[in-house]
RNA sequence: GGCCAGGUGGCGAAAUAGGCAGACGCACGGGACUUAAAAUCCCGGGCCCCUAAAGGGGCGUACGGGUUCGAUUCCCGUCCUGGCUACCA
């Protein structure tokens, strides 16, 4: 009997002391010494939230455990849905546990919170079909969800839970939209941040926003609906501050409204009044990204545009910084790449073009000139240009003037017509009598189509006419003015001059109606390029052509000098433009942030289009009490329906407010969930200052791949609007982002409808259940197996299908079956639960799946003999250290306690440095790899050292936490091994004596030899000359050369 | 249409700086233990060909070229799959 054992089995009872749970000493009976998953499990995850192993200081750090390197590991937080976890969730989750866990061993102070984005529309659906709570829904999910957190053994601190539900969070997502309301965005700003880095750009409060003097002045006369003066410049305008609030200054009702007026256009969240997609069936707005082929992602309902009036984030303001800021962070190239195209910024110029008045020429003129050099230009177009001479570009183009936004002003020869979008506020003006009718025809129609619906038709370009000429600023030559809907109201200034040579668009639209084409770019000599404008446009750079006194010049040459030139004469200027829309922020629904704002009413109730804020104090908004939770079938928000208590008051001054009855879309609690976390008992700060600056930036933040550009991007502006105003410290929130790739279902078989009809009696008498399914573009049905649990998948398993030269065939019969893999779906019923999963084989053992399938960025499917896979290898690590034949868990008389062979204390430091590495570059596929292979070198080791076990269970823990904490005890220690320091390895160790070299003729390998390590050049030319069956080889031949590589490789390059 | 990622045995994958392709695992085949089964342990294996065997040869990382002594890896072209995006002037 070995010492160990008997020391072991000294002991009273196994768990005992404060620091492990003691078991009923009745079960102890049954514990078998077999790997058994359920029992250990449920021990551990009491052991540590008992002693609360993970929870992490809610204090800053001081002293010495200041030095210790802080760690921030964060998870993107889960929607709590009703159907729970599926195995898709734990993959992220177990690889941010895996880093947690590691780095607390390695000595660094880590967090690692997880909660809860819970507003959402499910629960809202859920409430309106049976009345109950929405609250109440959404508890009882994140119940569900959290269960199923701990079930897995994940080291979150749990004590820094939060769901965006709570008033006590909700409340602070109010305070931070009060933030952004109360914020204007100074362009030019240069200044330099807490992080040290001069930007220009800054957000500021409201009350330091220059208020231009026709403001100032609008009491005593009405403001000039156009003006040339620039809106802010130093000289125009007065500074109202923070001290010098409208109302102290004693200006009157009029000039005090007027600023306010001013100032609510300027703020960052804004309501504006534009066309949005209100879907009727979910009584709500929805977002561009939230419609999917014209219908709403969510249950697929319809979608219609019209203008309602909505709340907007001024997220453009921040392109340039969102875009640029993203070089400093450590995200993958595609997800920049992602979110730069989706912030689109594009350089070009603005020019204008003046419209022809009407009826300056007759219509066999106008004919004859279209196009083409008028010879005696208006002497309105001449005296317009020498005003635009004189006073320069103005802010706003004069009411009959086209402005346009280009990116290659060095076409402005090439164009032969322009477009307006249908909702541009020059068609009216510029339309003729005799084509009003059918351009009012065009915009009827248009306006019924969705931005979806237009691109749907892409391949078929339309318009019309209008009738109207504009005049060509660098030569005065006629161009037609057409609308159609190619050219979209919400980018650039909604109008386009088209270059149909150099232009796709503008090259099928002028095709499709028969416009003029001309070249004025060619390809450049070197490039070969033939241009044939009768085939397609040619869209490249090259050399300007047919452009009068710059012909000759080069795309980039040319741009540069036609824009001076523009803009010395005050007809362009340069410009800069972003795909990225302002985001929509407004929804119409019950379960969402109420907003913190009123609207005032005059005397008869109705709005004036001034608002107020609700203070800081007063937060949060809570949600009113509703009888029942139906949308009102109208684009009437759903709060509108709430008590006269909820939504009125009155003033202090007398004033009647009606309070804002939108709802923040789902998006706003997750933009700053991260910041909380930090924090999330503060009842006076959204985040302590000294906090922010320990905890912030995330450094790890693991997510799906769907978040890569909403989700990131709006968190994103929301932490820099609090930057600008000094609440954060940080530019930025993630440092390192990683996304996990999906996990589809396991290989689905399936036939044809016209095969199972044909074949049905041999489904049924292998009792196979058929499932018709969907695809793209044909019905299959699938086969499955039963299962007692209706939830359960249970696809065909390799046994029941034969596979020959790539065809797979059901087995024991001539039918042949597709395979498949899918991505798990409520209605494919291919969804793992990972309830099923531990239930079998454990929370250890799905962890280690989830990372053994593949890399954690690449798509995999599942496969449930993977589990069992990683399972066997589980209770070979059980019985490497554990006697399975014994009564109790003792160590098996293999362990000893004796210095280690030198082949075990090699392979143990191997395993050591590559589970290191591994984990360092999150390649957990392979960590898992090396533990198996040392795994099944010690099996067959007759004696095992302690000091060669003991570090192997160290290293286990990130991965299979729960089986490493019983044998750390079962060595005979008594405390968790969480902070225990994790083993390092000694680099001499991993020297080997000697190597195995190959050695090729001409590339390919003949023989392999074994030498010392050391072997220089020519000690592995001899080495392998001496070889006989190298010596056969090379008989007969010259050798030309000897590529020897030491350690490596010999190649013997012979003829 | 555009962009991005990927294509390696029957399957999931590995090869970290151009140097033995297929580590590790699944499934499969053979054996041991067992009354039997499960569990466990041992052995085998990319494909094809020659050989009684020992052994040997050819082909092979989607396909076609290129660079190199040597290519899964680098370059050019083609095909396929998945994801994102969709008239952004």
């Amino acid at each position: 009997m070995n010492k160990l054992r008997g020391d072991y089995d000294d002991r009273p009872d196994r768990y005992d002391g404060h620091e492990c749970p003691s078991y009923d000493l009745n079960r102890r009976k049954h514990i078998m010494p077999r790997y058994d998953a359920k029992r250990i499990e449920a021990h551990w995850q009491q052991s540590w939230e008992t002693n609360q192993t993970f929870r992490t200081e809610d204090t800053v750090p001081t002293g010495d455990a200041a030095k210790k390197p802080k760690l921030y590991v964060l998870d993107m937080f889960p929607y709590p849905s009703g159907s729970g976890l599926h195995v898709g969730h734990p993959e992220g989750y177990t690889a941010t546990d895996i880093v947690c866990r590691y780095a607390r061993m390695k000595g660094r102070h880590v967090l690692h919170p997880m909660g809860w984005d819970a507003f959402g529309l499910p629960a809202e659906e859920h409430a309106v079909k049976t009345g109950t709570h929405p609250r109440e829904t959404t508890e009882q999910n994140i119940a569900t969800f959290k269960r199923q957190l701990k079930m897995l053994g994940f080291s979150y601190d749990w004590t820094r839970e939060l769901a965006t539900t709570d008033p006590d969070y909700y409340r602070w997502t109010q305070w931070i939209f009060l933030q952004i309301f109360d914020t204007w965005y100074d362009a030019d700003h240069v200044w330099t941040g807490p992080d040290g880095v001069q930007r220009k750009g800054k957000g500021r409060p409201i009350a330091e926003l220059p208020i231009p003097d026709d403001i100032l002045a609008s009491g005593e006369c009405q403001p000039s609906s156009t003006t040339s003066e620039p809106l802010a410049s130093a000289q125009s305008v007065k500074t109202a501050n923070a001290s010098d609030r409208p109302v102290d200054t004693g200006r009157s009702p009029e000039v005090m409204e007027a600023i306010r007026r001013y100032q609510d256009k300027h703020r960052l969240a804004y309501v504006s009044d534009a066309p949005v997609n209100w879907c009727p069936a979910l009584g709500t707005v929805l977002a561009n990204e939230e419609i999917i082929d014209g219908k709403s992602e969510r249950g697929g309902h319809p979608v219609v545009r019209m203008p309602l009036k909505q709340w907007m984030l001024r997220i453009t303001a921040y392109a340039d910084r969102l875009a640029t800021e993203l070089d400093e962070l450590d995200w993958s190239d595609s997800i920049k790449f992602m979110q730069r195209n989706w912030i689109g910024r594009s350089t070009g110029a603005e020019v204008d073009f003046r419209i022809e008045p009407h009826g300056a020429m007759s219509e066999e003129e106008s004919q004859a000139r279209d196009g083409r050099q008028p010879s005696g230009t208006p002497a309105e177009f001449e005296t317009w240009k020498a005003t635009r001479q004189s006073n320069g570009f103005p802010r706003d183009p004069e009411f009959d003037v086209i402005r346009v936004y280009t990116t290659r002003p060095d076409t402005l020869f090439g164009v032969t017509y322009m477009v307006l979008s249908p909702e541009h506020a020059l068609v009216q003006k510029i339309t003729t009598e005799g084509q009003r009718p059918a351009v009012a025809e065009y915009i009827r129609k248009s306006s019924l189509k969705s931005d979806l619906d237009r691109t749907d038709l892409a391949k078929e370009k339309t318009g019309v006419f209008t009738g109207g000429y504009a005049l060509n600023p660098v030569n005065g030559a006629r161009v037609p003015v057409w609308i159609a809907d190619y050219v979209l109201i919400s980018y650039g200034t909604g109008a386009i001059m088209a270059v149909p040579g150099h232009d796709e668009r503008d090259y099928e639209f002028a095709k499709t109606f028969g416009l003029t084409i001309r070249q004025v770019v060619a390809p450049p000599l070197s490039s070969g390029h033939i241009v044939d404008l009768g085939n397609a446009a040619f869209t490249e750079i090259g050399v300007a052509t047919n452009s009068g006194k710059y012909d000759g010049l080069s795309t980039a040459d040319f741009k540069c000098q036609i824009s001076n030139h523009l803009s010395q004469a005050g007809l362009g200027k340069e410009a800069v433009n972003y795909r990225l829309r302002d985001w929509l922020f407004s929804r119409q629904r019950y379960w969402g942030e109420p907003f913190p704002i009123w609207h005032e009413l005059d005397a008869d109730g109705n709005p004036t289009g001034l608002m107020r804020a609700d203070t800081a104090e007063s937060l949060p908004v809570l949600h009113p009490h509703m009888d029942d939770f139906k949308p009102t079938g109208t684009p009437e928000p759903m709060l509108a329906k709430a008590t006269p208590e909820w939504l009125f008051k009155t003033a202090a001054d007398g004033v009647k407010l009606k309070r804002e009855t939108n709802s923040m879309p789902q998006w706003a609690g997750s933009c700053w969930y991260y910041l909380r976390f930090c924090d999330n008992k503060n009842s006076d700060k959204f985040i302590d200052p000294a906090k922010e600056k320990y905890w912030l930036p995330v450094d790890l933040y693991i997510g799906g791949a769907e978040h890569a550009v909403l989700h990131l991007l709006y968190s994103r502006f929301w932490h820099k609007v609090l930057f600008d105003r000094g609440h954060v410290s940080s530019p930025e929130p993630f440092q390192k982002l990683v996304n996990q790739g999906m996990i589809l279902g396991d290989t689905d078989y399936s036939v044809s409808p016209e095969v199972f009809a044909r074949q049905r009696a041999v489904f049924e008498g292998m009792g196979l259940i058929p499932l018709v399914l969907k695809t793209d573009d044909a019905e299959i049905v699938a086969l499955r197996n039963p299962a007692d649990d209706p939830d359960a998948y249970r696809p065909l398993t390799e046994d029941q299908v034969t596979k020959e030269k790539g065809k797979a065939h059901l087995k024991g019969t001539e039918i042949e079956l597709t395979g498949r893999t899918d991505k798990m779906s409520k209605s494919r019923k291919n969804v793992v639960n990972p309830d099923h999963v531990v239930k079998d084989y454990g929370a250890d053992a799905l962890r280690l799946y989830e990372m053994f399938m593949g890399p954690l960025e690449q798509v995999k499917p599942w496969q449930m003999n993977g589990v069992e896979g990683v399972y066997r290898f589980l209770g070979r690590v059980w019985r490497l250290l554990i006697d399975d034949r014994a009564e109790a868990v003792i160590l098996s008389a293999a362990v000893v306690d004796t210095a280690p062979a030198e082949d075990q204390l090699r392979i143990l430091h191997k395993t050591i440095k590559a589970v290191t590495d591994d984990i360092d570059r999150l390649a957990f596929n392979t960590a898992i790899s090396r533990m198996m292979e040392f795994t099944n070198f010690m099996s067959g080791q007759e004696t095992r050292s302690k000091a060669v076990l003991e570090p192997f269970v160290l290293l286990l823990n990130p991965f299979a936490p729960h089986i490493a904490e019983e044998l750390w005890h079962a060595l005979g220690h008594s405390t968790t091994l969480t902070y225990v320091p994790w083993p390092s390895y000694d680099p001499a160790l991993l020297v080997e004596d000697t190597v195995e070299v190959p050695v090729q003729i001409n590339g390919k390998v003949r023989a392999k030899i074994i030498v010392p390590a050391n072997s220089d050049a020519a000690a592995l030319e001899a080495a392998a000359r001496a070889e006989e069956i190298v010596q056969k080889n090379l008989e007969g031949k010259t050798v030309v050369k000897v590529v020897a590589v030491p350690g490596r490789l010999l190649n013997f390059v012979v003829k």
